[in-house]
DNA sequence: GATAATTTGTGAAATCATTCACAAGCCCGG
DNA sequence: CCGGGCTTGTGAATGATTTCACAAATTATC
């Protein structure tokens, strides 16, 4: 298939946690320009997302609401349980341990890591800290999907250099550095200081 | 001036990131090309980027290291202090509260809000938590530039409407809602469910 | 001081993303 | 079963961003 772009993507995800309120609230259909609205696009934006993964449309009457949830939960990979893991157990990585967020929306925190003593063997919303050592067995047992990296930033590439060796293809960065992996593993990066960053330039550059 | 892309606020804060590094190794000057391989683009893109702001190159030699830093940091706003509120003092609220990384940028944080007595009164790395009922008078005496949004997302708008009301210019949000602010006021969203989503996207559709 | 080796700054070209605009399809009322 | 009213799906047009490519400027070398 044709190469999506990211922005797509991100909108989907967007489209879908409305479609799933709106199917609550007990409608059966909902037009381009409905969705629009609520994801911040316009109608012609929604189209061509969707275009791009099929027709899934009826013309005059718009979505049928369950439908297009199915359809968009299965191009981004929803249909599924994700296993997840945290590596660092400090402020971030509980906290991240903890979101209920996660587990909503289908990404299951099977286990967390760190290496300070005080951490290993504490429980975070039930699941154990356990000691980094065991990283490489574990995730050899447990073959999670997606890695999340809440170390500081020092320590970050080589941990990610072990999690890749041990088979991860997919990892969330939340350490402010500009981590390397192989072509075949999906690296994002979340970074809280660029994103206040950004609001500094636009407080400073905007109007006047 | 042009409007500027994000994306090009983006990789400047990530110049400058690495240029600090390079500055404390004793470098006097670097070229479009260094600075590229490090921010993972290329030497016309850093070019470019830095063009829109003015030339502050040398032909044949690069840039002053230390020059560079310091025009950077003046166009992202970076030469003084910014004020932060944290509204919601839940995990991610906390630990956002607790994250060394603003401090080091220039982010301070000034102090945190909830409403939950069992949290309100409790210091985060030196932070009191006040009552969510003290927003709109501290907002007055303190005059923070940026808030952090960390409350569950139904409670997300209507504090966001008090913050914006009280002269908030500023906010970025991690509740996973999609807000109304203003025109006068930037949003920004960071949305970690979301980034776990795309990786679901990739894991899915990469290769086979 | 002339020449070779670099590296910037920037128009022009290419690529990528969004918006426009409209034919085609579908529902509904009569 | 026909016509009016909607709404989709999609090429074409526009707009935005990135990459290319090269003249101009500077340093290093002999």
């Amino acid at each position: 298939m044709k190469h999506i772009a990211e922005s797509t993507v991100r909108r989907l995800s967007r489209y879908l946690r409305f479609l799933e309120d709106f199917e609550a609230d007990g409608h059966q259909t909902i037009s381009s320009g409905e969705l629009a609205a609520q994801g911040g696009t316009t109608s012609a934006q929604v189209r061509k997302d969707l275009s791009f993964f099929g027709s899934f449309g009826k013309r005059g009457l718009g979505y049928s609401v369950s439908e297009l949830s199915t359809r968009i939960r299965a191009i981004l990979g929803l249909g599924r349980q994700w296993k997840v893991i945290i590596v660092g157990a400090g402020k971030i990585g509980a906290a991240l341990a903890q979101y209920r967020g996660f587990r909503e929306r289908g990404f299951q925190v099977v286990s967390v890591y760190d290496t300070d003593p005080e951490r290993v063997g504490k429980l975070l919303d039930g699941v154990a800290v356990h000691d980094q050592t065991e990283l490489e067995a574990d995730i050899r047992a447990l073959k999670p999907d997606i890695a999340l990296i809440a170390v500081p930033d020092d320590a970050a590439q080589a941990l990610v250099d072990r999690i890749v060796q041990a088979g991860v293809r997919a990892i969330l960065n939340f350490a402010p550095a500009r981590l390397q992996v192989p072509s075949h593993v999906t690296l994002r990066d979340v970074n809280m200081a660029l994103e206040l960053e950004i609001l500094s330039y636009e407080l400073v550059n905007r109007d006047g």
